[in-house]
DNA sequence: AGCAGAAATGTTAGCGATAACATTTAGCGC
DNA sequence: GCGCTAAATGTTATCGCTAACATTTCTGCT
């Protein structure tokens, strides 16, 4: 096993004290230029690598940022990440990535482990199982800041950056309005999650700001998935004929390729017979036989922001609590009813 | 700021010696029931949190292993980081995840970040200037492993997982030979660029071992993406009918894409007129008009693979240096003539 | 009860670096 | 050349933890 190289090292090559090569190492002042020079080329010589753990250890500060993600197979936490990236190699940070797999237990545990590893901060989105808060109030308690992301938790304090699901909603709603459709339904997500609570809550705030009424039986609860999709539509297209909507917001691009599919097996066609509409600009979105209206939300973005808001508050730059809302943008295709 | 709870002060509540905390704490042996019991109930109560980086200093040891990432847009190391992600948390393992953006200046300096950071092991996928491999040999002589993963180094005496190029471009190639085509062109990839090289390689292999001749005029250097695809193919449509190629290899989706476009501005159909094959399985292959003939490679699994061999590496459980290949897989849909 | 041996606990030193203070050396004016 | 200040360097303690050895407290057995 190959000794490591230590900074006494370099001191004792060059019969000075291990202060001065600290000092010369770091650039501080007070060095003669003739040592620094010496310090550095015998630390190239030896093959001195600094130690950061002792450096952290006595500093108290590690320049490490702990990420939990939900989930990584889905596209949006990857290019969240890019962006969380991106800042934080600009600011000198690192990223310890830690993965819940939507898990609450095992969130926990890596905050633990992250929080152990004396990170500078963390930047979490929250499992979908989680309902309490207490390890977040702990961490932030010991002073180490929390920045929530995508899914975040409110009135503990702490910041946060989301996409505006509800006002997106109301926005791809509003557009399908304007087209003149009168009944339109929703095919939503599990109730219990947040992401398809808020567009739930759009969708019928921008049927409301219409006058519009709101039919129960047009909403059907449903899920994430195709599968999901594909058998609320088909609960929505055995209504009869008078009731039948005639035009759809799907709770994200997927379940709206279900219900497309349903659509078809009907010998209906898209968007003369049907309208629909998506969200979240699934790459698929724009290939398929009728592209696919939707909304396109900004994840890099997401994840610039949050770190950038992360360190400034590392580095005590700010300290009000903001929750910064990254915008969604309306993406215009085809099955909506436009013309391409 | 709140003040940190350390073992010392839980120890203090207890009117016991830190030893002790430290061996209830880490399921030692020689404690007393009684006593480890009193010492996780004030541990809890008092909010300690172990310092790992104290830990890691004294043990030379940090449970975490560096991960060099060229590209994180692109949708394959997302996927290899997954796998990665699913083995180290199992066995105990945290990953620092660096990105070099193919800069082999980046990615150097990235290392030796991990390296001060005292990661127990490295990933590294090479960003594509990199041509001076001292640094890896530095941080081996370290004792610090390293397996390369996707992009390998050779003859450094580190480990390797990697994907088959060369064997899956013979395959697919060999694929388009048993349609019975005779003049089969290829787009490939940049010459400097390895990837590009072996399935180059791999493509005159399949021709040569089936006795076809190998006409340099139906090799275009082109790149990865669907412009490079676009203008290589008019460049081989542009050929006298007599030459022109039956059917078409292309170094990857985006190319194959970009060549397809091409070849209905030509009015020719495809398969019929124009046979065309990908490689790496793009989300969208199966989606557009002609689903795309192609090769599916599993990062999923070269991550996995790639960290079991660092970990069985760090724990003394391997030395031998091996060369992991994981095989690509032959995903037959239309676009080679098949119908499905 | 007394004692060996095991079990439980304590003490000291050190991992590799830096902060804070102490000391030596250098520079400069008269 | 002297004295004074500033620059350069050195010393000591410490960050929080654990290894290694030292010591004390239990056991059980004759």
């Amino acid at each position: 096993m190959p000794k490591r190289v230590t900074a006494k090292e370099v001191a004792k090559a060059l019969g000075i004290s291990t202060m001065t090569v600290s000092r010369a190492l770091n650039n501080r002042p007070n060095v003669d230029p003739k040592t620094r020079q010496k310090v550095l080329e015998t630390a190239q010589k030896l093959g001195y690598f600094p130690n950061y753990i002792a450096k952290s250890l006595v500093l108290r500060k590690t320049n490490t940022i702990g990420v939990v993600v939900p989930e990584i197979t889905h596209s949006f936490f990857p290019e969240v990440v890019r962006g969380i990236e991106e800042i934080s190699y600009q600011s000198g940070y690192d990223l310890i990535l830690s993965h819940s797999a939507e898990s609450g237990i095992r969130e926990k545990s890596a905050i633990e482990t992250l929080v152990s590893k004396q990170v500078d901060g963390l930047l979490i989105s929250t499992a979908q199982t989680v309902s309490d808060y207490t390890i977040y109030q702990q961490v932030m308690r010991r002073g180490i800041p929390i920045v929530f992301y995508d899914r975040c938790v409110k009135n503990i304090g702490a910041n946060c950056v989301s996409i505006d699901d509800e006002e997106s909603a109301t926005l791809i709603t509003e557009h399908l309005i304007q087209h003149g459709y009168q009944r339109i339904g929703h095919i939503s997500g599990p109730s219990q999650v947040l992401i398809g609570q808020a567009r739930k809550q759009g969708f019928i705030k921008a049927l409301q700001k219409s006058n519009l009424t709101v039919d129960a039986d047009l909403i059907i609860e449903a899920g994430f998935h195709e599968k999901d999709g594909y058998s609320a539509m088909q609960t929505l297209l055995q209504l009869p004929p008078g009731k039948m909507p005639r035009a759809v917001v799907a709770v994200n691009d997927p379940a709206a390729f279900g219900a497309m599919k349903a659509i078809y097996e009907h010998n209906l066609r898209i968007p003369e017979d049907v309208a629909i509409v998506g969200f979240s600009d699934d790459i698929r979105a724009e290939l398929i036989r009728t592209p696919l209206t939707t909304i396109r939300q900004n994840a890099y973005e997401v994840g610039r922001r949050a770190v950038q808001k992360l360190i400034d508050q590392i580095e005590n730059k700010t300290s009000s609590v903001e929750e910064i809302i990254v915008k969604g943008e309306l993406v215009i295709r085809n099955s909506c009813g436009c013309t391409g």
